[in-house]
DNA sequence: CCGTATCCGATTTGATACTG
DNA sequence: CAGTATCAAATCGGATACGG
């Protein structure tokens, strides 16, 4: 957690109350969240559990295309970070039910921001990375194999 | 890209005047967006050049910490999405100037409102990892106990 | 100064099969 | 229904060396 951290410009001071010190804001907690916002998951289950608290095998069929691991293995994480609930109900067979903690109601607010962003933004990155694909201008060198671009 | 996409309640709702339809919200462009957010260094960058725009080294040398081989693919991959602009002087020797596009600014507010709230919460999440690795109970399977409480 | 090329270990994810 | 176990594959990220 602790060691490197950056020299980073205020860029939130705009309407920070307590404006949080650039120090603190460096890349350790920011970097934390954001790695947890940015495994292919998490975000969307959190934004899942926003609507409705929802059982195992509910979110198993709304993501579609998940697997059984990276289900449990994110909802795990989501729970031992504090931002999911899981309540067990001692039925049979069991039944499983996960919300949203406070917490995790927080974060919705800025994923959502973030989301929100991402759709109203999609056509343009699509449409960069298409230009950025065809040019063989536009980078730095070579028109011959490159796999190393995604 | 195209295929899977699943049920998402209308969390954004409560103040999109053109309300994005849940399919088009789906899976696709979010997940994208955050998993380009979440990688080590994106969005570091992102804030980093959201302050001023830099040259090469001077973000090697902010960062500390990146490899050249991820700064420049980072860079990259920010370029080809339209975020980043990147500025060759043909000077001698060569300078590179890197800096926000339009779309890479309005990412920023988004970004940093995610980043503020990462602040604001890290300990309650680290205070619930403390709890959730500690607990022999609290986590499903556990040693040799009840699974039925709360 | 601004990169690229190559190698290699670490981490993440998925497929599949099995269980209380 | 709600998971766990195991294995293999893809991807990520760093170190190092070299090039225009």
């Amino acid at each position: 957690m602790s060691g490197t951290h950056t020299d980073v410009p205020s860029v939130l001071a705009h309407e920070l109350p307590r404006p949080v010190p650039a120090d603190e804001f460096a890349a350790c907690p920011v970097g934390e969240v954001f790695r947890r916002v940015g495994d292919k998951w998490s975000m969307l289950l959190v934004i899942l559990l926003g609507g409705r608290p929802h059982r195992y095998n509910e979110l198993h069929r709304a993501v579609e295309g998940i697997s059984q691991r990276m289900l449990t293995r994110t909802l795990r994480t989501l729970e031992s970070d504090g931002l999911v609930h899981r309540r067990v109900h001692p039925t049979v067979p069991p039944s499983v039910e996960y919300s949203l903690t406070p917490l995790g109601r927080s974060l919705l607010e800025p994923v959502s921001a973030l989301a929100d962003w991402a759709v109203r933004h999609e056509a343009e990155i699509n449409a960069s990375r298409a230009r950025y694909a065809d040019a063989p201008f536009g980078r730095p060198d070579a028109p011959v194999s490159d796999p190393a671009v995604r």
